[in-house]
DNA sequence: GCCAACGTTGGC
DNA sequence: GCCAACGTTGGC
């Protein structure tokens, strides 16, 4: 299943904030990330992030093909996103605790890569950023949502969402397959996937990528597909 | 549609 | 708190 699609949402809701919504910064548009690799090494000289983001990259599974879930359609491909309100939704159903966790340690403009799972060709379609920090899934209270959950009180929500937006479709589809061979030579050769989530935490539907899975993973969009 | 992986539930 | 039964995820 879903894993968290998204849904609605549109504008943040309810809660669009009016003058935000105007200066979009269009800031890092990844394009930028990828092209500065590791070229430049954030000093590390040091206390300079003081232990700040920890962990800046996602992945985020969502069902690109239409599937009912108690009769609801539970699909959201990165093309729904691109059609939402600002191309934002906010990416609901989450209902697994370490992935909820996740979500909950996300911050404003951080980056996830947008995975299609439980598909034809599962695989990266592209990039979304991170528009609104956790909240409430407003899904769990409700009675014919796929995502009810009648064990959450209003005063005390289990669950949490955060809104995200379009960035960009990646320049290419990077397939899970794909991804699966650089994972196992990399577990061989100690390379940049040795330990990436998809494959050594294959049921979470949102985990972490660390710099140098992100990155490498970028870098892939130019090469051929191997 | 099958089924392996793995998270959750609940008896004890 | 163990662990078997059960349910879900998601590739194939």
């Amino acid at each position: 299943m879903p894993k968290p699609r998204k849904r609605l949402g549109g504008a943040a809701g309810p809660d669009n904030k009016g003058p935000a919504g105007k200066h979009t910064k269009t800031k890092n548009p990844a394009g930028a990330l990828a092209a500065m690799g590791n070229s430049s090494p954030e000093k590390t000289s040091a206390s300079k992030n003081c232990g700040k983001n920890l962990s800046s990259y996602w992945l985020m599974k969502s069902e690109p093909e239409s599937r009912l879930e108690k009769g609801v359609d539970v699909k959201f491909s990165i093309e729904d996103l691109k059609a939402e309100p600002k191309q934002t939704a906010c990416w609901d159903g989450v209902r697994n605790y370490q992935a909820r966790n996740f979500l909950r340690a996300m911050k404003l403009e951080q980056e996830a890569f947008f995975y299609h799972s439980n598909c034809k060709e599962p695989g990266i379609a592209g990039l979304v950023k991170i528009v609104k920090e956790a909240y409430p899934d407003h899904t769990q209270f409700e009675k014919n949502s796929p995502y009810y959950d009648p064990s959450s009180k209003e005063d005390n929500p289990k669950w949490s969402m955060v809104d995200v937006q379009f960035v960009r479709m990646m320049k290419r589809y990077i397939t899970l397959a794909e991804l699966k061979t650089h994972y196992q030579a990399h577990k061989t050769t100690g390379g940049p996937l040795k330990d990436m989530a998809l494959f050594t935490r294959q049921r979470l539907s949102v985990q972490t990528l660390t710099p140098e899975e992100f990155y490498f993973i970028l870098s892939l969009e130019e090469k051929e597909p191997s």
